[in-house]
DNA sequence: ACCGGTCAAAGTGTGTACACTTTGATTTTA
DNA sequence: TAAAATCAAAGTGTACACACTTTGACCGGT
């Protein structure tokens, strides 16, 4: 998938993916190879090739002879999403429980420290959050199963488009730190089940309260969003 | 994906995927776009389009500039893509537990039955996989959760060129049946976790058999293929 | 005989032209 | 006036040509 050399389409495929991330695309916006092609100075066919991806990707939705549109996810497509995405983060951390080597454990360990110190001092919400996905990539990395990862990482792929919505609700980091203690308690004593059963509720948990917030407000999504850029 | 009038790309995607299940392309078998299209008549364009969408499938592997080829999985892969997929499974008969509508239990505890039956007057072997393959089907789809039965359908997508191997090792059949019998008790009964930790165990063992299988014939793959094609 | 460089053949990546489908507005008709 | 038919514009799907990369064979030097 990664080369020494990337062929254009997958430069292509990465500019427009960080487009999406950024909040440039907005989901429901239409892609026109035409124009990508001429934006990025090249011709249609890298452009088909890198839009073939992402529609794979799921981040991009696209029926016979009409455009593609950055895939757009009601409520309910979203709670299936995390739903799905809780389950396989939580057997990862029951498999990761039995298979993390020592130097993994000590080190998500220290990450979930580094974090709670952070927290104590309130200091930047976005570094704490970067220490949050840091976190979970350490159990998920922890199990040891390629297969899993790739899996879990393609479904956190899609809601990464509406993680920016993420925002501090009163007393959500605190909660938080709380959850991942408990949870990083049961993985490091043995306790599979139980970090299985903690993580995967946990994630339904933020997956329900970022629902909740974009339900809110929908209808300013690109304000939101360009508000957010401009700052 | 599937549209009323499929285009070229996707009739040709689905050929290659047939020949792939059924054996006539073997894995490490490399595919050349040119002769693809002239087999197809049609232009290199759409069969590249086919083929990238199978590397995403995770049926072909390529990298920049190389041919592409039928995936191979060697034991250790084979063991991932299994124990993940047992534990996406899990998870589904987990869920199912308390949203399969009574009509979905019956038609589960129906084919259930019916697989038995087929077993006691020693039926078609084939027949009894088929039955198998519906029974997790149904289970799978009794999660209602979208997202999930795609995940554990692009997973079971990649082991399916390996499925025709399974054979009928003495007294399989009756221990699979058995596991089902368990597993469907636990469902019916509301014992979610039971469910998932049954059906967890049980598609792990079948890909665990049929890891030791293929790795035991693994120097006569062609020539196996070959003879149960002609048979 | 072995090793490194050179070159041609094979095959992929991309540009470009054109055919076909879709869509929406305009015109026609009851 | 409203509904159906028509047509043009927009945009995708495919064919084809060509440039670039890869690969393996050939070849000369050591």
């Amino acid at each position: 998938m990664s080369s020494a050399e990337p062929t254009q389409a997958d430069s292509i495929r990465l500019s427009i993916e960080t487009d999406i991330f950024n909040g440039l695309l907005t989901p429901g916006t239409p892609l026109e190879e035409g124009r990508l092609a001429t934006r990025f100075g090249v011709s249609r066919t890298p452009v088909r090739e890198a839009i073939a991806q992402l529609v794979q990707a799921g981040l991009l939705t696209k029926s016979a002879h009409k455009r593609a549109v950055v895939s757009e996810l009601d409520a309910s497509k979203l709670l299936e999403l995390f739903e799905a995405l809780s389950e396989l983060e939580g057997s990862a951390a029951f498999l990761s429980t039995s298979r993390m080597t020592q130097e993994e454990k000590l080190a998500l360990a220290d990450i979930h420290q580094r974090a709670g110190e952070l927290l104590a001092a309130e200091g930047d919400p976005n570094i704490y959050a970067e220490l949050g996905a840091t976190f979970h990539r350490a159990i998920l990395n922890g199990c040891h199963n390629q297969v899993l990862i790739d899996a879990t990482e393609w479904l956190a792929l899609r809601v990464l488009p509406y993680r920016r919505f993420q925002v501090v609700a009163p007393g959500r980091l605190q909660k938080n730190q709380t959850e991942h203690d408990a949870i990083v308690d049961a993985l490091l004593s043995g306790r599979a089940a139980d970090a299985r059963d903690l993580l995967q509720r946990h994630t339904l948990e933020q997956g329900e309260a970022l629902m909740r917030f974009i339900v809110l407000h929908k209808t300013s999504y690109a304000d939101f969003h360009s508000s957010h850029l401009s700052s």
